[in-house]
DNA sequence: TATTTATCCGAGTAAAACAGTAGGACGTTG
DNA sequence: CAACGTCCTACTGTTTTACTCGGATAAATA
């Protein structure tokens, strides 16, 4: 589990995606104006997002992308292990740090407990709430054009739960120095 | 709050410490050895673990470092936050991502908290708990040389608590994919 | 069928961070 | 004063990050 800003654009252009997606397909250029996230980096992000089935998308005219499913069933932590890839056996999968002897990788334990909880956390979370978050906070969705497509991806409108937001942090962010 | 394999190395230097500073001060090139750490890159992060008050030094042959405090008063939250530097105000301290227009920083609550998560945890495991986790291991310590230097820095030995291994992984880094 | 819209895809790149080195100054002990 | 060991700054190679660029592919519309 690796925390950078690409994990970061990935979650924000996913909370926008469950904020809009009612009206059909959503493209990346709008969540580019939107979040003020470029538009091929975006496109790298979802193209990822999609390899790992938490998006689906549609060409052409009218296209986009939409949630595979619904938002209270996709968690952030499935989003940011989807857009960092994973670099797996570097360090202590067996190589060099971690070996039998006993003397070495006496943190182990430690990063490995540490690793979990944090994938707990994101687990907890999921993008229906992050969604439920800004509607309750007063963002207002404006509606896009209406196409003629976006009518049969007319979802069945699910009940908004209301949560409050998580906690409020003044400022500091979420990698830096405690 | 960052991770890297510098606060790993940090914590596991000063586990090392924790096991042996019974003997009086213990010398970076001690460590470098057992630990398999580069000593230029050791004395650099020493360097930040003494300003950061968490150990003391001893120049001079007979020399090295001690803990600061008792190692059951350092958490690993400490020692990681001494030798990562803040970086602070990059990205979400109010310049360019979180400015309260509202619509940016839709995941600014999500970092706040898990960081936050991070930090409790971190900050409730002491030194202590990982140098008894080592002993617990079946853990030698082999005695040092005895100098003269190390009769005034005869610590009163403190009561060993035996606490079982944190949590049993079989594999996988801290940082790499979930 | 041509055009427009938009997703797809791989390669390339500037800047930053990371991990570690090099070289020496300083203070203590014997 | 010589050996030891900390202290300190600057430098460097490699990796990762955070993008950009150029074009291919697919669908809808005219």
């Amino acid at each position: 589990m690796r925390l950078t800003t690409k994990g970061r654009f990935a979650v924000t252009a996913m909370i926008d995606l469950g904020l809009r997606q009612s009206g059909g397909p959503v493209t990346l250029a709008a969540i580019s104006q939107r979040q003020q996230i470029s538009l091929s980096y975006l496109e790298q992000l979802f193209g990822k997002l999609r390899r790992n089935e938490l998006v689906e998308s549609t060409r052409g005219p009218g296209g986009g992308y939409t949630l595979a499913r619904k938002a209270s069933e996709i968690t952030v932590a499935e989003i940011i292990v989807s857009v960092d890839e994973p670099i797996d056996a570097t360090q202590c999968g067996g190589k060099e740090n971690c070996l039998g002897e006993g003397s070495r990788c006496m943190t182990h334990d430690l990063w490995a407990t540490l690793n979990q909880r944090m994938v707990d956390f994101l687990t907890s979370v999921t993008l229906q709430k992050l969604v439920d978050d800004q509607l309750a906070k007063g963002l207002q969705v404006e509606e896009a054009p209406s196409l003629k497509r976006a009518i049969s991806a007319m979802p069945v409108s699910q009940p908004i739960r209301i949560n409050a937001p998580n906690s409020v942090f003044a400022l500091g962010n979420a990698f830096s120095k405690a």
